[in-house]
DNA sequence: ACAAAAGTGTTGTGAATACACCCATGC
DNA sequence: GCATGGGTGTATTCACAACACTTTTGT
């Protein structure tokens, strides 16, 4: 920070990669752009692009999502700084240091391929063929982290719409961690805690066609879960990329964008 | 990530800025520097520098750590990425992106200012005056990072030298908690969770010259929590510098380096 | 009538708290 | 003896898991 002449160094170009989760389809499912050229031309990967000159990388994370998602207002969107991977030898092309978004979204158009993705589709997290870059690594992480925050955080309210159930609501926790809850449990739970969801007076909905009308509920103001809402021991809803291991350097360094 | 002309771009320049925490007389302590000329001249700010164009920000961020701190063996500390600020008015000479790691140090040497460094020293937590750049943000957010993972992690012991006394490991909980906790409870809490610590048979150590000679314990091979140790409800350590919600965007984009 | 989904109640187990108490050492 | 810090025991409270049961709808 000391001698400060711009170009002293090779340049280094700052990107962000968006790992954008939703439930449908009682599945979890990740937006994936396809590759048009070389490198892994063919190849699937997370959205992303350039870091503007004039932007922050939340800025430019957010201004990715509206243009891969094609939503209008992407304002009230959960989006969260996942982690930033620079090893030198991630993209064959030059040297670029990738900030890593998460995203979660509720019920999602089906996006049309905007900006320069050649296309753009929703695929299933599960049984994803290999990605482009180090976006393996990334998606594994992103995911790990989402399981982890739906544990003590009021996230999984981020996945439903504005109006949704209990029903729902536990849905979400079952597709990410990949185990099924106790359903009168769940409920008592999520009630217990203030401020995570609020009743809508009155309101009722028909969920799966047949059986009685559930309460509709709205996201509370609270922020955070005292006490945690634990994940069962025995199920990790799918291991992470390597196991984490706080004492040595957990640190993801990937290497691609 | 399409055309990739290197010089299309303003260059950015990346660095790694380092919250370089210990427990030592009682206290949480900082490693910081004192910047020796403009902007900022004169204040504190966290240590730090280029990412060098063959290297990650993780090799950067052991590197930096090994010049400041003056130690030859940095290869066993716990060294953590914690975000990445890109706000483009955070440095006022140029485009500075920096990806900022958390390292735990236990029982360290006074640095000497090696590197570019103009002096090093270890400086108490609280009661620091304001740093340079968004260093202040970075510093809470590593503080509050650090807190929130001795809950689920056994992170403590990397404040600890090889062996350490279950007071001694109670105390860096308190001290980077800022709340007292009851020795009995902890007690059995650490030593109920497999893998946490292991006991050192026969050995013995004096701690405060009176009392009853402690145990001595190593660190063991466990890496999470489970269940985690909670800090108390009412006692937030020190609330971070904005309040994290979930809901919007926590992501930290500061502004310096 | 039956299936399906929402919602309520109950009970046992384990964890966390808040203490009281004993042990070993230096002064 | 007394202060200081290490270590043990125990009772109360609370959260959680498991599971039985009732309610309301569609077919």
């Amino acid at each position: 920070m000391e001698g400060y002449d711009k170009y002293a160094f090779e340049p280094f170009a700052v990107t962000v990669d968006l790992a954008v989760f939703t439930v449908r389809a009682g599945g979890l499912q990740v937006l994936l752009i396809e590759r048009g050229q070389e490198p892994y031309i063919g190849h699937w990967a997370l959205p992303g692009g350039f870091v503007l000159p004039q932007e922050s990388a939340g800025t430019a994370a957010r201004r990715e999502l509206a243009e891969e998602t094609g939503l209008s207002d992407v304002s009230g969107l959960h989006l969260e700084q996942l982690c930033t991977y620079s090893e030198p030898d991630r993209d064959p092309r030059m040297r670029v240091v990738s900030v890593a978004y998460t995203a979660l979204l509720p019920d999602p158009p089906e996006p049309r391929g905007g900006g320069d993705a050649a296309s753009a589709r929703w695929l299933a997290y599960d049984g994803l063929g290999p990605l482009a870059f180090d976006h393996d690594r990334i998606l594994a992480d992103a995911h790990e982290r989402v399981g982890a925050k739906l544990e003590y955080t009021c996230l999984a309210t981020a996945f439903c719409p504005p109006e949704f159930t209990l029903g729902e609501l536990q849905q979400v926790y079952e597709t990410v961690w990949g185990t099924a809850l106790d359903r009168p449990n769940f409920r008592r739970k999520v009630l217990a805690t203030p401020g995570f969801v609020e009743q809508i007076p009155g309101a009722a909905r028909l969920t799966g066609g047949r059986g009685k009308p559930a309460a509709l509920y709205r996201a509370g103001d609270a922020t955070a879960l005292h006490p945690p809402l634990l994940r069962p021991a025995s199920a990790p809803a799918r291991p992470p990329s390597q196991s984490p291991s706080p004492s040595s350097n957990p640190s993801p360094e990937g290497r691609s964008s």
